[in-house]
DNA sequence: CGACGCATTGACAGGGCTCAATTTAAGTGG
DNA sequence: CCACTTAAATTGAGCCCTGTCAATGCGTCG
């Protein structure tokens, strides 16, 4: 059982370079174009083509798939530092997902071709990214996992703390999730409604676990929250 | 929509060595471990640290998930010629999933060590298997959608219909999922009970989309079942 | 041929989705 | 600063899908 307040991270900018000599990182930087978007911008989308890798420089991203009924699911959160694909590397094919803005954004991004040049030229890029990705396919197994054998109330519960590692802050009356989440959100996170988000979180304001106001939600007893979705 | 009759793979064997000379792949592939596997043999299971990267030569893996409570989500098969990782490349942390053989089969492994060299030496090995990673995580950001947003009928439909692309064989009677495929199994595919499935399957069989025996399925009416999946 | 394991089918119940009606909070402009 | 608008959140009622459990049927393999 993992101690719930200590966040980590995936792939930062930092682990993108690792394993290349200081001074190269501004030449493999510098082959990237700069890129400021405001609030509810859409980076890339579904089938988008353009440039392929992106690294967050500053805001957050979130990243979500959308079903034919209109429906959507969202996939992960990217934060401040951390990198985002846009499409497969090497095939012809299109990755897809939507990225959105939350709030004001910055990003380096990379075009298929200069990616693919710099990747056979230092390989620690690509090693580095492969490790991204197999962390990337890690979080969705279990995720996956969760959503085929949990029931809601559980699944809400790990939902919350996994968005809570990777996008809490510490305050005085606990862990505070700093950005506008949604119970829409939480519910897509999750992979049920608001309203059964709703009820639930209702509860465990009740229970003394959390706070929460619109669209902000504040992890008040994170162990016993860990201790009630892990046990189930 | 696509033609449920043209059968598409991951990553490989040609396409884990796509972008190296052919005099290369012999050394390459000299320097893992050949190894042999009766049937319903474990290569490797969860927190498992010894070697990482392995690509099938003969038979079927079968790689899932174990839950607490001792049910177990299929993450997916790997076929004949495919490649899977047991670890991730660079950190010490385990790949958590579970790999079984189904029937005979037979592997070549390579260690972390062996691995990470032959990725810095030949940078393309570490861009191959970076899109055969981004291609899983493509894979089950559907299928987490799916789950989000599906019933079970559609889902069990959608869920055939993968693993026929991947592991079926054409028949005169239609296209047969040519292994072992229990109503137990496919539930764990698709995050739902066997006996729902068995309803389903039965009903399927009513209408002449698929015809079925013990463990055994074949799909009669692909674009019959496709239509069905994808509108819902 | 017998036994074990897989599959089928039925009955039942409940978790969670749907939909509608309110309430609350945030933002906006005068 | 307050009235007004708009979007998020809450809550309740009803019901349907699908999981659970039990009994039975059937195919396969030793």
């Amino acid at each position: 059982m993992s101690d719930p307040t200590q966040f980590s991270d995936t792939l930062s900018r930092s682990e993108f370079l690792a394993g290349i000599s200081k001074h190269e990182h501004t030449n493999i930087l510098g082959r990237g174009k700069r890129i400021k978007l405001n609030k509810g911008k859409i980076l890339f989308r579904e089938g988008d083509p353009a440039i392929r890798i992106y690294i967050v420089l500053k805001g957050r991203l979130k990243l979500y798939k959308l079903h034919e009924q209109g429906k959507e699911a969202i996939i992960r959160y990217i934060n401040c530092d951390e990198l985002t694909a846009a499409i497969a590397v090497f095939k012809n094919k299109a990755y897809p997902v939507t990225a959105e803005t939350v709030g004001e954004v910055e990003v380096i991004g990379w075009d298929k071709a200069t990616m693919h040049k710099l990747m056979l030229e230092y390989a620690p890029i690509a090693i580095n990214m492969l490790n991204a990705a197999i962390s990337r396919i890690d979080d969705l197994q279990t995720r996956y996992l969760e959503l085929c054998t949990e029931q809601v109330e559980q699944r809400v519960g790990r939902s919350l703390l996994r968005i809570m590692k990777q996008s809490g802050r510490k305050t005085k009356d606990g862990i505070l999730i700093d950005f506008k989440l949604s119970r829409q959100d939480l519910a897509d996170y999750t992979g049920t409604t608001l309203f059964t988000v709703s009820r639930i979180l209702s509860n465990w304001e009740k229970t003394g676990w959390i706070k929460s106001g619109r669209e902000r939600i504040t992890i008040t007893d994170p162990h016993a929250l860990v201790s009630f979705s892990e046990l189930g």
